[in-house]
DNA sequence: AACTCTCACCCAAACGATTGGGTAAGGAGG
DNA sequence: CCTCCTTACCCAATCGTTTGGGTGAGAGTT
């Protein structure tokens, strides 16, 4: 592993301290020397005996006992509603490549979008001295995180947002403005809206762009073809069969805030005979690394993921540092594909574009 | 959040005994009760005091402090080769659930699959002075392994095995089986496997069980049927894309070791003009949730991703308590979908079953 | 020659919990 | 009355670091 074959106990400042004669302060503040604690600590040449022989022996500080003297572990703490969720899973990637890169450690947990689960988990991870808290499973009307600002815990939001408190989050309204001058421009007027679960910001957030710049445009998203859902696949496959199962012509484009949902949708619609991308367009949220893969490649709004778990820790960082942070909203991007190639709807349909 | 409404510090064992006029050890042995500390420390009417105040002022052990003094630290390290593949995601909900019942956090750390990375996270898992390591992707021939059982660091393997070391997987040999059964039952004679990653023993163990049981029921694979792919979506697009290129007729059936390189190798067919389920059948593994809920539902082999992610956990247990303990091979099942539905691909080209 | 600086260190007290070893008071047994 | 055992505690060292405050030797200043 590394150079040095330290075999059951690690080695510690006094060890190294006792090899070169010298006290712990001493080797303390020299293998500090970064910071301003390294003052006058020692001579050039002891200084670099010290580091050798760190070096050498594989020293490496014991982080019970710099946190216990220093109170901060360099830990932080993520709660998201599942990992199996490739959206959160991917963010914390993020999270994790930056917060490796300022030296912290990450735990993560899920609370499955459960209230109390995500007390519980909060309360674990305070209970485990976290540095901080990055909570990507934020409720809307939650008063979880009024106690946390109560007890000082420095956290931050993320992937879902919160009024009144710092979030890395995606432009969600943005994304689903995005997806309306799309379908809009592409011919058609009667949508539907898979719309999420109503205490996610995220999905709220993408219906209401939709809506906003769709009665911009001059349409109308009738209130019974907005419908509510789960965020995976299963939840897509309800609502599109509901939908499908009123009276009347079913929408000719469908827009998921997941892509999920999407997938879902498109099964229910394959399977009451629709051909998706010709019958009905599907339009997606996230673009998921399988979005552009599937058999009918599905259209879907790209969020900064990768970006928005990155963007996490820095505001996260600054909040434990004590300075006032705005939320970050990441730009979203819209990615066509067959799922919602333009015209064929309208054509088959009658409605033509332009 | 708790009854207390702890300002900024937490309480401490000092705060409580001076509460209580008592000493620290005191109260340190009464809230130890269950273990055979606690011998004769208090008396009940103390012990019962002690106790109220704890849970009054809403103790909880520094765990740096504990750590520090106990030389562990409850908690365990985990490192898989991606979150954002919901297979590992999956095992690691496994993971976290199970180590929170036994009051264990986990740190997750990504590898990439890459060997340097692997190094890397675990030593930094080290640094961090987990008390074991589960990892979730071991390369075939990594010396990793070695080294940490050089260095006496109990570990685990999880997902992947690695011949001599304790693993918790599934029976990945046994699930390549049932396919076998599966598409030569439903008259295929002429196969192909997109075989995944060749370090990964879940790859090449699915693949192994399938060409076994294939011999064995008189059948042919032919080595450049065998297609090595990466395990995501792009993956199975490539390896399928390459299968139809190749001069001759494809195979009726395909066998990709993991659910997103069948969804990929979906997606090639469907562009080539083949209807999978008629024309072609595809077979998948892990049975994630996508698959029941694809456009066209994919037949999977499903793998108790959960369970393998849980019993890790119990076995690292094990190995931390200094037991020898047995690799375990969770059972597979195999949930035929319109993919690969019986008859379709027998009946088209002639090839009638039983 | 008396002084003030640096320099290059050392000292020791924390941080919070654990744990082997006291010990004083009270009762039982002989 | 003396000894021994419980009971119910207390004492103090320890884990590995950090950090405010010494200190003694030599150099530089006046």
């Amino acid at each position: 592993m590394d150079s040095s074959g330290r075999g059951r106990a690690a080695v510690t400042l006094k060890d190294l301290a006792a090899e070169l004669g010298i006290h712990v302060s001493t080797v303390s503040r020299v293998l500090h020397s970064d910071s301003a604690v390294a003052r006058g600590a020692a001579s050039k040449e002891t200084a670099r005996k010290v580091r050798d022989l760190a070096q050498l022996r594989g020293y490496s500080p014991d982080p019970q006992a710099t946190g216990l003297r220093t109170r901060r572990t360099r830990a932080i703490g993520v709660i998201v509603p599942r990992l199996s969720d490739i959206v959160l899973a991917t963010m914390y990637e993020g999270v994790e490549e930056a917060a490796a890169e300022s030296n912290h450690s990450t735990f993560v947990m899920n609370s499955h979008d459960d209230l109390d689960e995500q007390r519980r988990k909060a309360e674990i991870m305070l209970a485990r001295r976290v540095d901080g808290l990055i909570l990507g499973d934020v409720h809307a009307g939650s008063s979880l995180v009024d106690d946390l600002v109560k007890r000082h815990v420095p956290f931050v939001l993320m992937n879902r947002r919160y009024p009144g408190f710092p979030s890395s989050t995606c432009d969600d309204t943005g994304g689903g403005r995005l997806v309306a001058d799309h379908l809009w421009t592409t011919g058609h007027r009667s949508v539907a809206i898979i719309a999420g679960e109503p205490y996610a910001s995220t999905g709220v957030d993408r219906t209401d762009g939709f809506v906003e710049r769709w009665n911009e445009l001059g349409g109308d998203v009738p209130g019974d073809r907005i419908l509510p859902s789960r965020f995976d696949t299963e939840g897509g496959r309800r609502a599109g069969d509901e939908l499908l199962s009123r009276p009347g012509e079913p929408p000719t484009a469908v827009f998921a805030v997941n892509d999920f949902a999407a997938i879902g949708a498109m099964g229910a619609f394959r399977a009451a005979g629709l051909v998706v991308g010709q019958d009905i367009a599907v339009v997606g949220f996230n673009d998921t690394s399988l979005a552009a893969q599937l058999p009918i490649p599905l259209s879907s709004v790209r969020s900064p993921m990768l970006e928005i778990g990155r963007e996490a820790v820095g505001m996260l960082r600054r909040v434990m540092a004590g300075e006032d942070v705005a939320s970050v909203r990441h730009r979203p991007e819209l990615f066509v594909r067959e799922s919602s190639a333009s015209g064929a709807v309208g054509a088959r349909r009658g409605v033509r574009v332009g």
